[in-house]
This record gives structure tokens, C-alpha cells and sequence, in this order.
DNA sequence: CGATATTAGTTGTTTTTGTAACTAACAACA
DNA sequence: TGTTGTTAGTTACAAAAACAACTAATATCG
């Protein structure tokens, strides 16, 4: 009965996700790391400033489906590491501006051209026509 | 400078591949966490045995590409639950024979159906073609 | 044979994550 | 006002993962 229709592991979708977002990942996961001692919140977080300018981290949360625990650790570990500021707004004092310091932008300079890099050569594999169906896939996927 | 060519990070690979992977993982991860108190490692497990009958551990590790650690703890959680059995090889005593129990294939049979059930929900939105090529970059990328 | 290396698997310790409960600030509305 | 509810963010504790060191069995090769 089982076996019926040859359903292996790397037919089921969430697997064979998981694996390529693993391998994908571990190269790149070994330049934040090594280089500047990061997790990977915190490499999100950080590029989310460096892209889309300073913001609060309930925002990053909302943008990057960051829970609020991990992103609080992820914004306490770069102010450590002085990659950024944290200013109290005036209006609401619950709500705090995180902000990169030019450290901190550096940092973001860095790994972001690492990371076009990185992706350029994952890319080449395929055509652009692959290209932007797995790209187009993977949204759907995520939800948009 | 920055910005120059508009790299989201949606268009980073990596990231794309992992927000797809979690959002896909989670609904099925649900499903042997409620039913059967499983973790996601020991789901592996148990799905390489049901699929591919009895091995040794170490089989698993090199198919599945699963950490001896983590399986070791998996196979000891299976064994707790009698989804499986432990028989020390006679020719090479460091080899142990895993062998799903009565109760273990019933078990698999109930989450294989689920998967390909859940699998075939998540592949209905896309063209066969796009559903080609989906998988076809995410074998590539895993490393085949 | 016997010293050394290798292999399968386990155990212990440290990191990291997940979950829940908490604080502080503000909002809404009787 | 003042009670109740909501929001941003933190902290504490439990679950899980990563990493390193270990045991026991077998290979290898002088």
C-alpha cells in the first residue's frame, strides 16, 4: 500500500525547502559570523536599518516577521557591538529609533555587497527564466 | 551608493529560501507535534524507516544529512514512545539495526498520508511547470 | 601481537530559541 | 479621574540545537 505513488523526502516540499534554505544559508551565515561575530537576527536586523533607514524594532519585526523577544536580543547585541543607536521618541517613550552608527553602516556596506555576491553566484545556476519562477515560487510560498 | 541597483532582501536567496521553508514547515510541524508529540528530527527518522525500512542510524545521518547527536536523541525519543526497535548487529556490534514497531508504521502511515496531503495543497498553486522547476532549483541548491 | 586510528553511538555543557510573564507608557471611555 | 485595555519592549525560565568530549567496538599495520 505504502510506496504506492514513490513519496520520498525530497518530494516533500517543506524538506526540500528546508535543506537548500540550510545549505543556502550556511556559506553566508559564515562570513556575518566570523567576521563580525553575528547571529542571523541580528544580521536581519541590521540590514533592515542599512536598507530601509532608521526605524523602530517593532517595525523590523512587522517587516521581517521577527518575534519581539528575538528581535529585542538581536538590537541589544548590535548596540553592543556599537552598530547602533537607540533613541527614545519624544511623543511616545515606548517607542525607541533605532538608528546605524557609522560602524554600523559600515558593517551593513560589507555584508551587503557579500551578499549580492553570494546571491549572484547562487543564481548562476539557472536561467532567468528559472530565476524568476523560484523567486516568484518561494513569495507564494512565504505569503507574499 | 547603497541602493544602486535596489537589493531587497526578499531578492537575497537565502533569506527568500528560509522565510519559504518556515512558513511552509510550520502547519506540518503542527501536525506531529499535536498528534504524536514529535519533534521535527525524530519525524525524519521515523520517515526514513517507514519509507526505506530498517537501517542503522548512521545510514540516516548520511541520507538525511542529520547531525549523530541529534539523531542518537531521536532514535532515543522514538525508542521512549515503541515507534521503534533497537537490534545490536551480531557481525559488528557498534551497528544497530532501527526497525519501526507495529505501532511505528502506523504512525508513519498516518503523517505519509498527511504530508502528501499537505504537500499537494502547497504544490496546487503553481503550474506543473513552475512546480518542475521549483523543485528542480531547490535539488540543485541542496546539492543534488 | 599490540599500539594507534577509526567508527557508531552516547553524554555533558554551552548557545540559541521559544514561551510566558512582566514593566512602562499610553489610549479609551465610563 | 480611574479603571480597563493595548502596545513596545524586556526579562526569566524551559525546550531545543550546536559543539565537544567521551565510550565501546573494530580496523590497520608495524
Amino acid at each position: 500500500m505504502i510506496d504506492k505513488t514513490n513519496f520520498d523526502l525530497q518530494d516533500f516540499l517543506p524538506y526540500a525547502l528546508n535543506r537548500a534554505a540550510e545549505v543556502s544559508s550556511r556559506d553566508f551565515q559564515q562570513i556575518y559570523k566570523d567576521r563580525y561575530g553575528m547571529l542571523r537576527t541580528e544580521w536581519r536586523v541590521l540590514f533592515h536599518l542599512g536598507r530601509y533607514g532608521p526605524m523602530t524594532a517593532k517595525a523590523i519585526c512587522d517587516r521581517a516577521t521577527i518575534h519581539k523577544t528575538k528581535a529585542s536580543r538581536a538590537v541589544a547585541a548590535l548596540g553592543d557591538k556599537r552598530y547602533l543607536t537607540r533613541e527614545t521618541q519624544s511623543g511616545d517613550r515606548r517607542h525607541e529609533t533605532l538608528r546605524l552608527t557609522r560602524r554600523g553602516e559600515d558593517v551593513f556596506a560589507d555584508l551587503d555587497r557579500a551578499a549580492r555576491e553570494y546571491d549572484a553566484k547562487l543564481a548562476a545556476r539557472f536561467t532567468p527564466e528559472e530565476q524568476m519562477i523560484l523567486r516568484r515560487c518561494l513569495a507564494t510560498i512565504a505569503g507574499r
